[in-house]
DNA sequence: GCTATTTTTGAGCGAACACTCACGTTATGA
DNA sequence: TCATAACGTGAGTGTTCGCTCAAAAATAGC
């Protein structure tokens, strides 16, 4: 006897998530959240709460998007190291190339961990869980290398995971200067030459 | 004849560059700024104008103060390579210690660079010729490097510096996520390694 | 002390902020 | 076809935003 929702919240998600990216946290106002995802304010708050709540939801949904472009990109490779190699080039010219897909250069988790910084705990709380959950991640992809003999058996997985996700971090943040799409691609490789 | 300013403009903005670099933009409004600096709103805009306009006034100092920093670090080492490497396991070091005259881990103007980006064309331009004008800087460093047989002759200084500064990029950001004090010096060793 | 000139002050402006809720709308089971 | 219960709507809430300006306060020359 209920009326259905008419709209769909995963698709409310990913739009939430566009915005968000886009323009930040405290760049995105409700009136700009309304138009993204096509809803009123009462049914964004019956909904998910808050914006904060929407933040939070999106946040987690970017992140888990991100896990699976990494594990889909992954499964592409025989090889571990070669994998996350190719992995920052590929970065590097998505970075190059603004794209509707795409709607900012630098990582969505890093713009929300030092905008929220001193202003919002909750927030900054979750950035940095979920970019911890990506450095295991890392690190359980390298332990997986040095075991098939990719990297000496005294690596320190975890301390290298660090270093690579700090490439990442740097590689997409300098992205926001918009360099030219060569110069992008070099940094990109001189850091796949780290590993 | 005429009644002399009461405030001093220099302290006014060093003041306006900790609550900037520990709020970032957006978190920090006129309210807190007048408490910051001690100012009415009135003085504030006589003498800065606008919110952008100190901000501005704020960023740029901030840079300043980045470039004299490098100077004198760098001023104690014969071998430039040996200066670079060094700062960079200075700045993981300051970034493990919170500190007062450090209100934040993440550098200002990469802070300013994520969150203005399509939000405030002006200041993201600004943040953009900030980075642009440290590249160069540390493009000149590795040049002289270069000369004096550091590096070899054939090295392009200026994507070296490119990776350099990608470096301090990352490993600031990557410092929000509050890691312990061991896990950053490596990571700071880690990255000096790379050159 | 008085005048001229500048600075400081803070109440208050309109706009934008995140958010609410009473009401109209719509699909379903009876 | 109608009653029911959830959903969608948007005008409107109080608050805070960046900012203004008329008036008070303060100095230096006379």
């Amino acid at each position: 006897m209920p009326r259905p929702p008419s709209y769909d919240r995963e698709t409310a998600l990913a739009s939430a998530v566009g915005l968000f990216w886009h323009k930040g946290y405290h760049g995105s106002s409700m009136k700009q959240i309304e138009r993204a995802l096509d809803m009123r304010p009462g049914s964004i708050y019956a909904t998910f709460g808050s914006k904060d709540g929407l933040f939070s939801e999106a946040l987690a949904r970017y992140a888990h998007q991100a896990g699976e472009d990494l594990a889909c990109h992954m499964a592409g490779y025989n090889n571990v190291l070669d994998g996350l190699q190719a992995f920052l080039v590929k970065i590097a010219r998505s970075c190059s190339e603004p794209d509707s897909s795409t709607p900012a250069r630098a990582c969505l988790i890093v713009k929300t961990l030092l905008e929220s910084s001193n202003t919002n705990t909750a927030l900054h709380q979750e950035a940095k869980a979920l970019l911890t959950a990506i450095e295991n991640a890392f690190t359980e992809l390298l332990e997986a290398a040095r075991k098939q003999g990719e990297l000496a058996p005294d690596t320190d997985c975890r301390r290298l995971a660090r270093l690579y996700q700090s490439q990442i971090m740097g590689l997409r943040s300098i992205a926001e200067r918009e360099l030219s799409r060569t110069d992008l691609e070099q940094l990109g490789q001189d850091m796949a030459a780290i590993l």
